[in-house]
DNA sequence: CGTGGGGTTGAATTGTGTCAATCAACGTGG
DNA sequence: CCACGTTGATTGACACAATTCAACCCCACG
């Protein structure tokens, strides 16, 4: 299921001992980023569980590159997608207790390991360091809270244009050069409390006002404006 | 809309200086107990806004006694409500940014205010409460995110037993004697992603059953094990 | 060149929302 | 102290958005 990647040069991606080079385009800023602790490097393939439901949490993650998913699966199949993280993001994060979500690959993924007891101690002797994890902690309970709001009172077509502009948002470098979705419309309908066929309908419907181009998992945003307003927007 | 409670003896509820006195019953531990920072007393009256949505973030609170809820309005008029409040719990905790959700008390609400700079200060200087900061923000994310499935895959009947189960988990003292629900059946309903009438429908449905007893805001568990069980339960 | 898994589309079904009426509780002022 | 208006809760009838069930397509892969 893992692949220990110690023989493995991950220097592309991040400085690995943690002090000099340029971080690479697309990797936002995030704790645990080169500068933290050492981290074990590792590699996990398309759809191998990172981490187990129900998993005690002993070890969290920041992503070098590539695309996951946390889910939790109820007993009768039901599955709901928790977030989707990509180079950068960390998870995992369940200090204490167990995962209550598993963690899974969407595509092969490349990862640091962190034992959760290092980075707690390295956070008790390091200010900045704790302040920069306390940082993303509160921005990860933004995004969750926001993700409340798209559950529990968007439509299908609402909850599939803010999909959108949030995935453009992460992922397109390159402002109007589309996007590559690396997940599933099965992984997209349970990050959005949808079924697929409703997900489909959503995006064929997008694509015969021309306000997106989809052709399987490419993405092209062509009327941003018209997106926006479809996304069900803000503030009373 | 704020009263200022200089003035007033809060030390019925969490000795003020921070050094002697135990925590009183039914306060749950947290950070910004007594022994934290002194935290300016304050009052706010049923429906009043402690918190304007999309106000910059300056200040937080932790609830002394009363119930506060986090309150996100779409232009339309939908509304969906973030989390419900008692003492012990800290909000309004968005550093850097804006407040993406408003909060409002439920009841009258006694709080102590902080700055949050100040608090920032304080987890610099002082390791054992940046952990249980940390520790209480990892939490809330665990929270919310187990509200994510709530409101992404269950139905209106488990969503309705979940809430029931989960205050009666925060808000009953001895275990059978029942629950005053601070909050209407709107803010429910707006918590569960559902509408008032749908709530009302799965608290007759449930009482039909003779699962529980409901007389306006006072709730009692009778069957316990049918209520967890039409929760919708968990792991795969 | 079959085979199978994801994706898309169509038709039927249903859970939940919408609209509307009634009821109960409460505060207010005559 | 009671009539009245107001507000929240409950119930019923109906509508509709999204799910379910089903068929089909397309491409990747053995």
């Amino acid at each position: 299921m893992f692949t220990d990647a110690t023989g493995l040069s991950t220097s592309r991606f991040l400085p690995l001992g943690g002090k000099a080079g340029a971080k690479p385009a697309g990797v936002p800023a995030s704790p645990l980023d080169g500068a933290s602790l050492p981290g074990a490097p590792m590699r996990a393939g398309r759809d191998a569980e990172i981490i187990a439901q129900g998993a005690r949490a002993e070890y969290c993650y920041r992503i070098v590159a590539g695309c996951v998913r946390t889910v939790k699966l109820l007993e009768d199949g039901r599955r709901q997608v928790g977030a989707f993280l990509f180079a950068g993001d960390l998870f995992g994060w369940d200090a204490g207790g167990e995962h209550a979500f598993a963690a899974e690959a969407v595509t092969d993924v490349t990862l640091r390991r962190f034992k959760i007891s290092d980075v707690e101690e390295r956070a008790a002797t390091d200010h900045t360091f704790a302040t920069r994890l306390r940082r993303y902690l509160i921005a990860q309970i933004g995004v969750a809270r926001n993700h409340l709001v798209l559950l529990g009172r968007k439509t299908a077509a609402e909850r599939i244009a803010s999909f959108l502009t949030e995935m453009t948002d992460r992922l397109d470098s390159r402002p109007g050069s589309g996007i590559d979705l690396p997940m599933s419309r099965a992984d997209i309908a349970d990050y959005l409390g949808l079924t697929v066929e409703t997900v489909c309908r959503g995006l064929t419907e997008l694509r015969r006002h021309g306000t997106v181009t989809v052709d399987r998992t490419r993405i092209v945003i062509r009327d941003r404006a018209a997106l926006g307003q479809s996304t069900g927007v803000r503030l009373h």
